[in-house]
DNA sequence: AGATATCCCGGTACTACTATCGGATCCATG
DNA sequence: CATGGATCCGATAGTAGTACCGGGATATCT
């Protein structure tokens, strides 16, 4: 194996990113989101979809200071739900 | 187009984003911080070394929090020195 | 010298991310 | 119905990240 597939926890991981991210980008459009943060629009909204889940660290990081959100917040928020489904489910 | 090459800019973000964190290492070995971040230990030095220049959002937050580094910190650290290389080349 | 531990490197494999294109849906407006 | 803005979707293309393998260099200890 060289480059293992996505396991469902982190495409789980994937999604309540995306999910946090469209939540603070709030009325702003995902147009200007995008070039805000330089990055293409149909990035950004397959990153809010959840469809890619494991962005780009610049990727991320760019988007999170256009929308003014904290990396340490967000990674916070995506991993203390994760670890709570670990402990849900285990 | 479908995936733009990585810039020199790029490049140089990655570097600084990988002596960061090979600082912030201190004398912990890499194999341990790779176990304990959950990823291969090689992929970690080349992270550190730069080879690696846009890691993964997710294999970032897990070293930095194994190694007790701010993300927001990280990433003001590289954008703000990206920002000098910018004002002073251009 | 032999054994161990850590780090470095090139090669290789293959999934995943980034981006463009074309088309579709929904909503507000006229 | 026609137009325009915004979002969504599938298909496509190509670079980049993640990981395993084999080998090598350095330092410490016996």
């Amino acid at each position: 194996m060289v480059r293992l597939p996505l396991t469902p926890a982190e495409v789980e991981r994937g999604r309540r990113l995306g999910a946090l991210l469209r939540r603070a980008r709030g009325d702003r459009s995902m147009l200007q989101t995008a070039l805000a943060a330089r990055i293409s629009p149909e990035t950004l909204r397959k990153i809010e979809s959840g469809r890619v889940a494991t962005p780009a660290f610049t990727t991320v990081a760019a988007v999170a200071a256009v929308l003014d959100v904290s990396l340490d917040t967000l990674w916070a928020e995506v991993d203390r739900n994760d670890a709570q489904d670990a402990a849900a489910t285990g």
